[in-house]
DNA sequence: GTGATTTCAAACACCATGTTGATTATCTTT
DNA sequence: AAAGATAATCAACATGGTGTTTGAAATCAC
């Protein structure tokens, strides 16, 4: 009774075909009926497991970001001191090993609240390394985390779009780089 | 024949709607009918001057980059030597004086194409101050041009939701500081 | 195999869409 | 102020997507 493979079939046929559609068009651009027909499903047996395309993809990016989590938890357990470093390339590596659905979802077409979730994983997983140090007082840490975790939020699309990127951990290395010196260092 | 009061008006007002609706819901969720019926204007006529919402969305968003521009270019012409903290104190007093048009432009149901889009500006208006000094390749620049914007582009999201914001020649100094020498003389 | 669950096809009323043509209101020009 | 031009309005229409409901067929778990 947990899981039956029609459902399973159904579901995932749709998240497919919703990837694939959402590399031509926005989500606001296409039906139900048209990522049926694509998925080859019912349009009834959609409605019977979502309440709209939004809500199938809103279902999507709160896998990834669950898996995103667990991912990074399996991790953070076996190697119980963490620097930032270690969990960006751990960042980098997901996003490398699920490009093309990252691709679509942090894209121009994407939604924004996916990114400020990613950006909430990327503040909480570092946050706890600066607290302990930190000499500012809560509001201007939070445009410190803001700033940091948006920047890297726009170098991993900016990855995501370059075909002969730099491996996870070069690029892990890069952005701790700028994010605790800036670009003083790099220039001349 | 230059501006027919009657177009400014209609216009004028489906432009205001289209924003306070957009406070409520995503573009994506709202109805060219239920644009019209808050602005008091017949549908035929919002279909003769735009294509549908998205359209007028977007001609919204292209005449605040312009505005933008023009605000900025007034300011450069006078003083010929702009340095990164005045260019942006000009771009936070701008966002200050449109803060509402603003918070929904980049809030949560806005786009990332307008966010790309002033992420240009703020680039294109800095990074001359930089090709004269850099001494890294043009790929590891435009990965610090990226970092660099996004992460402006956030704080001044943040800052766009703070009641008790600071002023925008602190903000602008901040920023500029965060740019120049990251986070590590803020901690520890 | 058997009962339970899911998918499917078809049909349905409802609503938004985009366009049309005729009418009314407003603007510009003289 | 009047005339001609332009734009907004209104009613109406065909079209297509929506969300839901039926009963039958297919598939599942046990």
């Amino acid at each position: 009774m947990a899981g039956d493979r029609r459902i399973q079939y159904t579901k995932m046929v749709l998240r497919e075909s919703l990837i694939e559609l959402l590399r031509e068009k926005p989500i606001a651009r296409l039906t139900v009926t048209e990522l049926c027909k694509k998925a080859d499903i019912n349009r009834a047996t959609f409605y019977s497991h979502y309440r709209d395309q939004f809500d199938l993809l809103a279902q999507i990016e709160s896998a990834v970001i669950a898996d995103i989590n667990s991912y990074l938890d399996h991790f953070i357990h076996e190697t119980s001191e963490a620097n930032m470093v270690q969990i960006l390339t751990k960042i980098f590596e997901y996003i490398q090993q699920n490009s093309k659905l990252c691709q679509v979802l942090l894209g121009n077409n994407g939604n924004i609240d996916f990114q400020t979730n990613i950006m909430k994983i990327v503040s909480q997983r570092v946050v706890f390394e600066w607290q302990k140090k930190q000499k500012v007082d809560e509001t201007t840490a939070e445009y410190i985390y803001t700033y940091v975790a948006t920047g890297s939020i726009g170098i991993i699309r900016k990855w995501l779009g370059d075909d002969k990127g730099k491996p996870p951990q070069q690029m892990a290395e890069f952005v701790s780089h700028l994010v605790y010196k800036g670009i003083e260092a790099l220039i001349e």
